[in-house]
DNA sequence: TCCTTGCTTGACACAGTGTCAATTGACTTA
DNA sequence: TAAGTCAATTGACACTGTGTCAAGCAAGGA
């Protein structure tokens, strides 16, 4: 691939993150997309087979820019199981809204394209892994409330981080970006060890 | 509206909630529901103006159908606010899978249709109600954890409600409906009285 | 000069929703 | 029995959005 197909390539990432980011919540058309990054809708094509690889495709390049994995890694330097969820909570919470678009964007497909469903339950199975890594670290520490199973635990801890309660909690309940953490990391607390 | 007329729109509705809940997730066309219901496509634009309207009645229709309201009814009469609590998220809570499919078909046009998702968004605020009711309740016991405002309150707890979580734990983590509410008793107390 | 590369334009197929006009068949009512 | 009404039918069509295809063009390298 030649450096101006990969600049052009970047160019499309760029115009279909900005979009999605930009025009909640109307559906963001390839059409959009070509004007935005300057060519025509066919040239699309050229470069991303179909509409859900494109946004597949966005979401690596999401990823990428925003550096996911480096956020996460940091909580897992807390030297205790009660500081690594409050940092897991803070840096993933806080990354939500910054691919909020993107991965909402993917949601709405999941139902009729196989390649979303695979790109979307990967991150979250990739969160998973995180809530997981967390519970673990409790339980060895003695924190995790002794009548829950890893899994479990694991699974109520996932569903409160999901981005479904994000978006409840911020649209629909209309609270802040730091309320939503605070509250997160207290019920989940209260949830895994039984106090907050 | 003569009685023939009333049996078709009944039958059309009967059709789209069957092949709503039945098909999953799979997306039901106009056509479908016209096959089914054992009229043509065109018909049922005489009964109603779009698909989103359809959706929308069909809604109204299960609920007519399932009688929500006296199921929730059932919880207000608990004698203190600790049994409500268990009373309505197990009424909620075994509600979710009958209105699953439309409710699903409903979420899914929310960003294209206004009427969908005042609908939709309706029936949500209902939800909220009766969590509002509960938690009062629950203040009025002296149950409520001391820091937790009202608002606050009902909103953690219509968020541990929801249909999405609810979706997350049965899909994402195959619980049981069983423990679906079990674990939701759970961790909605935790979270509003500081124990199970 | 020829060839490749990245893109353009215009046309088209296809699915699904929604609309329209003309027609049919059954059931009323005078 | 004739006229009228009503639900539904058929076939055609508009529109939107995705995805495909063929022909052509402009810039750059050999």
């Amino acid at each position: 691939m030649s450096s101006s197909q990969i600049q052009t390539r970047t160019r499309i990432l760029q115009s279909t993150w900005k979009l999605l980011e930009a025009n909640p919540p109307k559906g963001v058309r390839m059409s959009d997309i070509a004007k935005d990054a300057g060519l025509s809708r066919q040239a699309l094509y050229l470069h991303f087979p179909t509409r859900s690889e494109l946004l597949v495709a966005t979401t690596l390049h999401v990823d990428d820019v925003l550096k996911v994995e480096g956020r996460l890694q940091s909580s897992r330097e807390a030297k205790n199981g009660i500081e690594r969820l409050n940092a897991y909570v803070e840096a993933w919470g806080n990354y939500i809204p910054e691919i909020y678009g993107v991965g909402r964007a993917l949601m709405a497909v999941q139902d009729t394209d196989d390649a979303a469903r695979l790109a979307w339950s990967g991150r979250m199975l990739a969160l998973r892994e995180g809530c997981l890594a967390a519970v673990k670290q409790l339980k060895q520490d003695g924190d995790l409330l002794p009548e829950l199973s890893t899994k479990q635990a694991t699974d109520m801890f996932w569903g409160l981080l999901s981005v479904r309660m994000w978006e409840h909690y911020i649209h629909d309940c209309k609270w802040s970006q730091k309320r939503y953490i605070d509250v997160t990391q207290k019920m989940v607390k209260q949830v895994l060890l039984g106090h907050a």
